[in-house]
DNA sequence: TAGATTGTTAATCGATTAACAATC
DNA sequence: TAGATTGTTAATCGATTAACAATC
């Protein structure tokens, strides 16, 4: 859709404004300016304008952006316009965390599925899921056409856990394992790890 | 100590490194290459190299560098090489969750105290710890001497608690609120919001 | 109209990469 | 010694900022 390549560096600071957008609009605001939201998301107002100016003429000089309208386009251009389900792969605790955390509500994302490869797990019930077993998982997640996954196992089980869900046909891995994870360039991974956070900032302790 | 600045950017990239390196060193391996370690976190050779010269001359030509040695360095470079005491604001799922979470060992964290300013949760047990009730928290936090917090309260709740974290004298803030915080310069704010990190992605697909 | 704010260009700044002498 | 790999320099690449004409 956008012909010429836009920097991955831009497409993450997308979500952020999305966020903040919606945070307004929630209150009942309907415009802003890149001044603004600069303010809210800590980001130049120059570069709030760039980064928007790569998808379209948005806003409207004198009077700023509308914020009903802005939000649609954002969430156009991350396809969150529409509602992705999701598979859990780990029960433990991430894995339970993750399932009943409300926050995906209303930002493009539903949970449908959860897989343990612990037979003990399996058929348990985590809120509304029943843990099924790794074992018929590549099938499954074929057969429903899921393309988003979030890791939830130890590290020494998510480079396995990856392959099977790129297998599958998986293109976007959220990955809570402490661990860089080896896929394909066509399957997007992103990573969260606490304490890599935690240790980025004690360096200026 | 580090006279001269060093960029933010490849401080966040060392506690990767750490966490790859720790990985070798328990499989048991004692030295690795630039190359080596680069294809294990996925960056080039020449950056590695790079970031590490930075802080000293850790490797030695012909051979790489010692894993021990390079841990050693890393850890007390973010200053890991010691363990942080961190209190947790928001006894909710996600605090729930990150109370329990096991991947704070080993890695430089502590987790110590868990507030909330629901009554009813005041007084509750989770794992070994005891629900605290924000109103004695800025005197607690600072008679403890406490600099690292994990905030994991609602969106709305979330600016009032950081500035009561930055008034006990915490300057490390883990924010899983989906909210941008605003906190003075001296306090470093890390951000983990997985839907964000999950729109980065849908872009993609 | 006058004031405000966009979209965009050019300038600046910073980060990454390539290359290689030094040396283990 | 010969091969391997570092630390570092210079070149390249990319991202951010400043500035301003266009225009709502």
């Amino acid at each position: 859709m956008y012909a010429d390549k836009i920097p991955d560096i831009i497409i993450g600071r997308l979500p952020v404004y999305l966020r903040a957008l919606q945070r307004m609009s929630d209150k009942g605001l309907k415009t802003t300016s890149s001044q603004e939201l600069g303010e809210h998301v800590g980001i130049s107002a120059a570069q709030i304008r760039k980064d928007i100016s790569q998808f379209g003429e948005f806003g409207k000089q004198g009077t700023g952006y509308s914020i009903p309208f802005l939000l649609d386009k954002l969430k156009e251009i991350l396809k969150v316009d529409r509602i992705w389900d999701v598979v859990v792969v780990g029960a433990g605790d991430i894995g339970h965390a993750v399932a009943n955390y409300q926050g995906f509500k209303n930002r493009g994302f539903r949970i449908t599925m959860i897989f343990d490869n612990d037979k003990g797990k399996v058929g348990n019930q985590i809120g509304e899921f029943t843990v099924e077993d790794t074992e018929g998982m590549v099938e499954r997640i074929k057969s429903t056409g899921v393309k988003v996954a979030m890791l939830t196992v130890p590290a020494a089980a998510a480079q396995t856990a990856a392959e099977k869900l790129v297998q599958a046909g998986v293109k976007a891995i959220l990955n809570y394992a402490p661990i860089n994870l080896n896929v394909p360039s066509s399957v997007k991974v992103q990573y969260i790890d606490p304490s890599t956070h935690l240790q980025r900032m004690t360096f200026y302790l």
